[in-house]
DNA sequence: TCTGGGGTCCTAGGACCC
DNA sequence: TCTGGGGTCCTAGGACCC
């Protein structure tokens, strides 16, 4: 993470209206019409993509679906296909990869290369731009549009004036005259909340951003605000952006959250909710070999109210039953009774890489225990999430960690009376 | 218009310890 | 009896991104 002395050459790759493009590719038949990916036009839900078509209607991305359809009744709606897109990011991935060993997904859709150095081998930087955009239409049939920059906020920022199907280099030494022209919501990072107060000050261009003092914009936007002063100059300032390309993160929270279609005050249904939640939360963890001290309890009542409540256990955990307990007793301490739920959802954080609980065991032990939990997921692969219950919490409680039960697995013949509570 | 789901980062107050 | 300051952890909420 040292600062490189050589100015960078870095490239944002963002592909095009990407999960309406993979749509056309399994339906033809939609190529050319507004589409909108995200639902059908009567639920509850937001815009996930829109085709060209559809935007030229005002349909844009986050906007409610019901809007969507207000907007462009002739629209198409589909629902969207998590597994397509992941399968066609792989794609992207790899023709990327032919392009520089330094490449960072940002997204499914977007990604950064750090393409510094790598002159003798493609060329000038256009020049592998315009190999890498044809490369990408032959092998995925996928449009992309390609910035190239000094930072990876000049790159991100310049890939959006690309757009779509285009590629924009900004030279070394004109970042500066490059962005202040552009509005200040066009900086990543600056919405609607930092833009209505920059407005407020009378700062509308990006230029107008870079001739404020740093000071200034410390002591108003605190450590953000000395953030905003480099940006406005086009450095990486401040948090995620001042990684280097390819230093892989890991994750620091997983989450699940469900809205209903409709407001729902039904105990039963809520807390079954909760359990799935909790079940699907669970088995992230323990794929991604994580053990969580805190889980968080998401609540939001109909009138959009939301409130979150959060435990940390002694003991890291990727249970589903102990997840799922804390979350039950968080409900029930701060669910108001009857009261309509538009939302419910289940948080994992503050992860650890093992499990105090399993390094008492012997080795082999532990060895046991994973196998044991590795089949059940298998299981629910095979025959459905309802098929194997490792969390029987509904009616009953939970068995009680043991010594000879670390993890708080049910036993495998539960005795009536195994549930406490 | 009536507002998804999965994340990251930041702020701020209170508890607790030295 | 009135009163420090710094550090860290925990919790809650909010802005923002795709």
């Amino acid at each position: 993470m040292q600062m490189p002395h050589y100015p960078r050459t870095i490239f944002h790759v963002d592909m095009d209206a990407f999960f309406v493009s993979v749509e056309e590719l399994f339906d033809p038949s939609l190529k050319g019409k507004p589409v909108v990916v995200g639902g059908d036009r009567d639920e509850r839900g937001v815009v996930s993509a829109a085709s060209y078509a559809a935007r030229q209607f005002g349909v844009h991305s986050a906007m409610p679906l019901r809007t969507a359809a207000k907007l462009c009744p002739q629209a198409i709606f589909v629902d969207g296909h998590p597994e397509r897109y992941r399968e066609y990011s792989h794609k992207v991935h790899e023709v990327l990869e032919h392009f520089s060993p330094l490449v960072e997904m940002a997204s499914v859709d977007e990604a950064y290369l750090d393409m510094t150095g790598t002159e003798r081998l493609h060329g000038r930087p256009l020049k592998s731009a315009h190999r890498l955009h044809a490369e990408m239409k032959s092998v995925t049939q996928l449009n992309c549009s390609i910035g190239i920059g000094t930072s990876r906020l000049i790159a991100k920022v310049s890939s959006a004036k690309a757009k779509p199907n285009g590629v924009l280099w900004v030279l070394p030494g004109q970042e500066a005259k490059f962005l202040a022209p552009l509005a200040v919501g066009d900086i990543p990072g600056v919405g609607k909340v930092t833009e209505q107060k920059l407005h407020a000050m009378d700062i509308k261009k990006v230029g107008d951003l870079a001739r404020f003092d740093d000071r200034d914009l410390e002591d108003r936007f605190g450590k953000w605000g000395l953030a905003l002063a480099g940006k406005s100059r086009g450095e990486d300032a401040g948090g995620w952006f001042d990684n280097e390309v390819g230093d892989s993160v890991d994750a620091k929270s997983i989450s699940h959250e469900h809205t209903f279609n409709e407001d729902t005050g039904d105990a039963e249904r809520l807390l079954s909710t909760l359990m799935r939640l909790s079940e699907m939360v669970a088995r992230r963890l323990r794929e991604a070999g994580f053990f969580a001290r805190t889980i968080q309890l998401k609540l939001r009542y109909k009138d959009f109210t939301t409130l979150t409540r959060a435990h940390s256990l002694e003991h890291p955990t990727q249970m589903d039953n102990q997840i799922f307990e804390q979350i039950r007793n968080l409900f029930v301490a701060h669910w108001k009774k009857g009261a309509p739920v538009r939302l419910l959802g289940v948080q994992a954080s503050h992860f650890e890489r093992g499990s105090a609980q399993l390094d008492l065991l012997e080795p082999d032990q532990q060895q046991r225990w994973q196998n044991a939990l590795a089949a059940v997921d298998h299981l629910r692969d095979k025959f459905g999430e309802s098929a194997v219950g490792l969390a029987r919490g509904m009616k009953g409680g939970f068995r009680e960690r043991t010594h000879e039960n670390p993890v708080g697995l049910p036993g495998k013949m539960p005795a009536k009376d195994a549930n406490k509570d």
